[in-house]
DNA sequence: TGCGAATTGCT
DNA sequence: GCAATTCGC
């Protein structure tokens, strides 16, 4: 009897998996594994709510797997030695995994070629599972990789996807095969009150409602923080709950204005991991370094920490990290502005930014965090210069009415648009009874204020 | 090789 | 509209 192993990562899904189709292929039984990488934790990347939202994930999986006659098998440990060692329990002839984009995988998956191979079994690791258009396969004539994310686009709209593959019908596993009990995930005081629930049939529900209420509008409501009226799908294309591959070829079956802004976002995804496939020190250097000497825990410890917790006096960048602790999640628009005003306005190390979202985002992802928040901090792939999105202007723009500050900022339910955008121009009796704190910097002081410290070295 | 384009801010 | 930088053809 032939079998084979399915090594799950980011794509804990059962519908369009190209490994799980071709280990079922390729073999009478499949061995699905997930593995609880221990070497993970010394990433620094690890977090309490994407550990909680995995569990749901893991828990989905299994079951999804029970109905079609199989189960999961989840281990904990180094992961090689773990896919060797159930590779022997089940006398498995070969391994389908899916490609990762960071250095981590990258290096991981190499570990596990040579492991296996040195014991005669075989590892496919399969593209297009967690990207539409995997990174290599379009580049520019002078380099390894595009640095500018529209002519990325053009070419990437270009290329033809692999086509979907459906729900497999049966999965048998070896029973000899032991591993871990698998239940979703409990709560605990680390994990975001309003964490959204995983796995691969929430995910499928959240299509189905996006799909009939919110992609025809997305162009127009994308950007509205009041609204969020975005597809909130990005858990779920982190976890790979959700195909890529499948999401694009639906939405350009829908077709509209609202599709093709939505296929553009999903596209960014895709540019973001070709960069830090070519280049994966980006994760934590600079990618194009301007000589910054950025302020940092040393310096700004009370900026950081009135940022951290929502307390800088600016009532948008307030409420969106006071969102992110809750939902651990954050609107695009506000991680755009939320990150211009560490790195911008208060001159802090992007890379102490980045590893706050990184702790409390569900859908926290080395590729597009690292690269957004340096393309914010102007050490990424945007070249324009000095671009500081000014947090009351943005507010008034996207959150006229102040509806989104007012739902996550209870200091300032009384207080109506646009002065709720701008506190300390209330008269001075009503600011005092508010007990909201006063802004931590002048936005018009606050590059000049620290240009000095930034200047090219020799 | 000159030129359009880039999740924009400020006048 | 202009700023004023870099990519990619």
């Amino acid at each position: 009897m032939h079998v084979s192993v399915v090594l799950f990562t980011s794509d804990l899904r059962l519908t369009d998996h190209p490994p799980l189709r071709a280990a079922l292929d390729a073999a009478d039984a499949v061995v699905p594994l997930f593995v609880r990488d221990r070497a993970v934790e010394a990433t620094g990347f690890a977090a309490p709510n994407r550990n909680a939202f995995l569990d749901d994930c893991l828990a989905d999986l299994d079951s999804g797997l029970r109905e079609r006659g199989g189960r999961l098998v989840v281990r904990s440990g180094d992961l090689v030695a773990e896919v060797c060692r159930v590779v022997t329990e089940a006398d498995a002839d070969e391994v389908h995994m899916s490609a990762g984009h960071t250095r981590f995988a990258t290096v991981r998956e190499e570990r596990l070629r040579s492991a296996l191979e040195a014991a005669g079994r075989r590892l496919f690791v399969h593209d297009a599972v967690t990207v539409a258009v995997p990174p290599g396969t379009v580049t520019p004539a002078s380099s390894d990789h595009f640095a500018v994310f529209t002519p990325y686009y053009r070419q990437w709209a270009q290329v033809p996807l692999r086509p979907a593959f459906g729900t497999p019908r049966r999965v048998s596993v070896p029973e000899e095969v032991g591993g871990e009990k698998v239940s979703a995930h409990g709560g605990s005081s680390e994990v975001s009150p309003a964490l959204p629930p995983g796995g691969e049939s929430a995910a499928r529900g959240r299509v189905t409602a996006y799909w009939r209420r919110g992609l025809g509008a997305y162009e127009d409501t994308r950007d509205d923080l009041a609204a969020d009226a975005t597809s909130r799908f990005s858990p779920h294309l982190h976890f790979g709950t959700l195909s890529p591959v499948e999401l694009v070829r639906r939405a350009r079956r829908h077709g509209g204005p609202g599709a093709e802004a939505f296929v553009r976002q999903l596209a960014w995804r895709d540019f973001h991991r070709q960069v830090l496939a070519a280049r994966p020190d980006a994760a934590r250097a600079d990618y194009r370094t301007k000589h910054d000497r950025w302020r940092t825990e040393r310096t700004a410890a009370e900026d950081i920490e009135a940022w951290r917790t929502g307390r800088t006096g600016y009532p948008l960048i307030d409420a969106a990290m006071r969102q992110l602790r809750h939902e651990g999640w954050m609107h695009n628009r506000a991680r755009l502005l939320t990150a211009s005003f560490l790195a911008k306005t208060l001159y802090v190390d992007w890379r102490i930014g980045a590893a706050h979202f990184l702790h409390w985002l569900v859908d926290g992802d080395v590729a597009n965090n690292q690269l957004n928040w340096q393309w914010m901090a102007g050490t990424g792939t945007d070249t324009r210069p000095n671009r500081v999105l000014n947090p009351v202007t943005q507010a008034k723009k996207y959150d006229p009415e102040g509806t989104y500050v007012r739902r996550w900022v209870p200091e300032l339910a009384g207080v109506d648009a646009p002065l709720v955008h701008e506190p300390w121009k209330l008269p001075g009796l009503d600011r005092a009874a508010l007990d909201y704190p006063d802004p931590v910097i002048e936005l018009s002081d606050g590059l000049d204020r620290f240009r000095h410290a930034r200047g090219k070295q020799p």
